[in-house]
DNA sequence: CGCTATGTTGACCCGCGTCAATGACCGTGG
DNA sequence: CCACGGTCATTGACGCGGGTCAACATAGCG
């Protein structure tokens, strides 16, 4: 999906720190490629595995490295006072969690499962950056994309029904990987109820309530909670539609 | 399903997780810094006034040009299917229009009020990027800023009750210049209630309900409906914030 | 001048949140 | 091995915030 942009300039003499941000999926497992990034950031990283449940960077602290997703799924977590959780995101293989020219990091970021990290010296990578500019076109890249994907998120969260966001993001975590084994179509969801809940703006009653739905109607099945077996895919992907294809 | 991030937050305590509105518009009129990319985009570029209402740009087409606002206020839509209309941002003055990698539009673009935009070749605004590397760093400066205001959009349409997102977008817009003729606080909008209503996931008749609320709890005071003069700027800030600040 | 877009307000209602109870699963310790 | 406590998921009963529908006022504009 393309995306209008809207970006802001300010004023050039406050020069911004560079750094890397969210890209998007980049293929982890390509060959080493001399003008992508791998190649460069491989050398300055260090793996770092970390449990389920762990807090990799906690929000507001300083932002002194750049994370790679090389393995399992984390999730980025904003907290308001009153105790309300926001999911912004999961992080799967190949995301990276960062930093823009801002000093301290805007989430917390948890560990959904047992992962494997990259890391990376804030310092060390602003200088893979700058040693070479096509770098930094990728990551220009990259960010577009994820600002791309986070608008039609807004839209999501902004206009779309309970049984929209659900079936959209269901069709969406099949469409990007780990199904149940040995079934044809489906997803395994690595997170809980409580965190899609919160990634969809939505509480865990909804969410379960809306799966047990999906479920009786007979578009999915449920073996387990955590395994979503597609009967039928293009009911699911009608009901994120709201069965009306986008206008343009 | 999109992914990773990791952005911060913004300056704080002015116009706090306010979307893209925020921030300090660019330096439009100062004058040429062959440092920045104002100076060898204006050599590419062309002027082009918008009058009020019309299309600039429409979701889906392909995305030939760059633009960039000069003057006055346009919005960025999405539609439904089935009517039901988002407003992904507002775009005024040194906001950039079509900044991505991708083919099509992303969303359609509409003028608020009369505004002029630059317009550049998408050709040749690449070949800008290309030339010098540090344009690109402030690109890409700028996209993060973007991303992340779009998640503390994110958390605000996921989160926010319709009085906290409505506080909060009152208080961007004064944090951001236009301030009605002859008033110490409070913003002039241009838009209508129906865009806030799009750009806030609610309805126009929330959207008036909380302003008319608003003034009969003496928080600001509405002469005409576009113009809101803030009376308890404090008031307001801690609605914005649902009464509890944000948590780290 | 009407005509249409916009804004405000009221009455009603429904989708989803809230509160509560129950059961399944899982890791831990006796 | 089972007992036990904690987390997670599901389901029901109920209520409210905000959507829907409708009426009317106001303002810009041809």
């Amino acid at each position: 999906m393309a995306t209008a942009l809207a970006v802001q300039t300010r004023p050039m003499h406050t020069a911004p720190r560079m750094a890397a941000i969210a890209a998007s999926r980049a293929a982890i497992a390509r060959p080493a490629d001399a003008t992508g990034p791998d190649a460069a950031l491989e050398r300055i990283g260090v793996l770092l595995p970390v449990r389920r449940g762990r807090t990799v960077v906690t929000q507001g602290d300083p932002a002194d490295y750049v994370y790679r997703v090389m393995k399992g799924a984390l999730r980025a977590v904003k907290l308001l006072g009153d105790g309300r959780r926001h999911v912004a995101d999961f992080l799967l293989p190949g995301d990276f969690i960062g930093l823009t020219d801002v000093r301290d990091y805007g989430h917390s970021i948890e560990a959904v499962e047992d992962a494997v990290l990259q890391r990376y010296p804030r310092r060390s990578f602003d200088a893979v950056l700058q040693a070479d500019p096509r770098i930094g076109r990728h990551f220009l890249s990259f960010v577009c994309n994820e600002l791309s994907a986070a608008q039609e998120r807004l839209l999501l969260l902004g206009r779309k029904s309970a049984m929209e966001r659900l079936a959209a993001f269901l069709v969406a975590m099949a469409d990007q990987g780990s199904k149940p084994a040995g079934t044809k179509d489906g997803c395994a969801l690595a997170m809980t109820r409580i965190d899609i809940a919160d990634y969809l703006g939505l509480t865990v009653e909804t969410v379960s309530r809306l799966m047990s739905q999906l479920r009786s109607r007979g578009i999915i099945d449920l073996p387990r909670p955590q395994d979503v077996i597609f009967l039928d895919r293009t009911a699911l992907e009608e009901l994120s539609d709201g069965a009306g294809e986008e206008m343009h």
